[in-house]
DNA sequence: GCGCCCGGGTCCGAATTCGCACGCTATGCC
DNA sequence: GGCATAGCGTGCGAATTCGGACCCGGGCGC
């Protein structure tokens, strides 16, 4: 049996970055779900959890971006929270209800630490730091769910074009981003053309470049500025909720 | 020391009808927290929590409706999720982070039966049937949130207004609800005038009546026909999470 | 009985977004 | 090297919503 200190470095090795929640946690704790974790790729534009279904895994990223979308009868969708390597996909298999609603799709490509259900449920249910720890980044999710839908209701589409970039890039090493405008159409719940024209005035007044799918920031203070005050509300509540833990450092 | 059976009858006579969330718990674990509950008028348009502000109780309506609104930096506001006699405000006392972005008013006249958020606490870290009901309950909660941000993303205000009739009339008794305009307008989020072309139009149909302040539901069924599937998808989710509970009855 | 004011109806132009369609171009594949 | 296609630009008209303003009518308080 390796000591929680061998874990821990073997975890490291395995990935360039580690997902913050996890590291959070108590290695007392994490060790007794060592063993448990199984790496997978999150190939972009694959889908983690298709809506209603029934999942056995939760997933932690330790790279890359993980999006909830929420679907409309007529096929529509809008993004409703973004989970990078901060946090966790599958809240309801500690919540209870097995299935949510929303999908969840791999917006940027990366990697996650996938656990069974029943070995999570099993140390949440003991009430320790593992069960506060996922309560409080439950609450700041519903935090930026609720932020979303604000936003979605008073903003402009370049507002929430610029929140959206910033969102992403905190999830992301580097300044560039790769995804097309359809695709930021399909998240922000927009038509592309929205988009371009956003996208288009953003590059002319120099705050990003791009071009057939990327996306390189260029002046990541401007996009603060033009960007709706709902970036920075979710931002401050996850440091708020999280900053003893893994969000320390999520700037 | 009252049996748990005289604790029911207590609360009964407090009330007409009671919390469902409360009334599914099993006896026992009610009868912890028996002696416990103040019971408070929930006046219409006061304020139960502040945005931002700390609090020190949960509100368990047992007869009105509160709801969750964001507020934005200009004074703009958006309703993200109501809670009626089938829940509880003060999710964050038990979830952690203890304070709420969000504000909570109420915005049909009830009452409610408050909890000092230590007893909760206490009884909920014993993480017996209390937790489970509350964390489910948070679950739909959550999907209501996120099925607001994608109405307020792709339906119209007529099917939204329909939408949000059809959750206040589930939460209230008869067919009558006494609300003007104007505050519709702030939990939509919209401008009144968009609620008065709306609700003109659903009166020229026949599917409501009002007058100064009162609404009166003529045919429910064609509301729920106007509606966005919104309505139904949060409620059967809330039939399906709480259905064993509280919920089983929230026709 | 009088006047105030709340709740609601209506008209206006402006801004935004929508849906659709077409055109351009660089990248990648054969 | 040629060609298909993904990614983006652009130009419509239509629909919706916005913001502001003004009006009316009925209920309430004085």
């Amino acid at each position: 049996m390796p000591t929680s200190w061998d874990c821990i470095v073997t975890r490291s090795d395995r990935s360039s970055r580690g997902n913050r929640l996890l590291e959070a946690l108590p290695p007392e704790t994490l060790q007794t779900l060592h063993g448990y974790f199984e790496p997978v790729a999150l190939p972009l534009g694959s889908t983690v959890y298709e809506a209603g279904s029934e999942t056995s895994h939760l997933y932690f990223p330790t790279e890359g971006i993980i999006s909830m979308l929420e679907v409309t009868e007529d096929g529509s969708t809008a993004e409703i929270a973004v989970v990078g390597n901060e946090g966790v996909v599958g809240i309801s298999l500690f919540m209870g209800g097995k299935t949510t609603p929303s999908r969840a799709v791999v917006q940027s490509a990366g990697r996650a630490e996938r656990l069974r259900a029943q070995i999570l449920q099993r140390e949440f249910k003991r009430g320790g730091e593992l069960q506060v720890l996922l309560l409080r980044y439950t609450m700041a999710l519903i935090t930026q769910m609720s932020q979303t839908a604000v936003c979605y209701r008073h903003h402009s589409a370049e507002q929430q074009l610029c929140r959206w970039l910033l969102m992403s890039l905190d999830r992301l090493p580097g300044d560039e981003l790769v995804m097309t405008q359809e695709l930021i159409a399909d998240m922000l719940g927009v038509r592309r053309q929205s988009v371009t024209e956003a996208a288009s005035k953003l590059q002319a007044h120099g705050l990003i470049r791009y071009a057939r799918g990327r996306i390189t920031t260029l002046d990541r203070p401007g996009l603060e500025q033009r960007a709706c005050e709902c970036y920075a509300v979710v931002k401050k509540e996850y440091e708020r909720l999280l900053e003893v833990t893994a969000a320390r450092d999520l700037v």
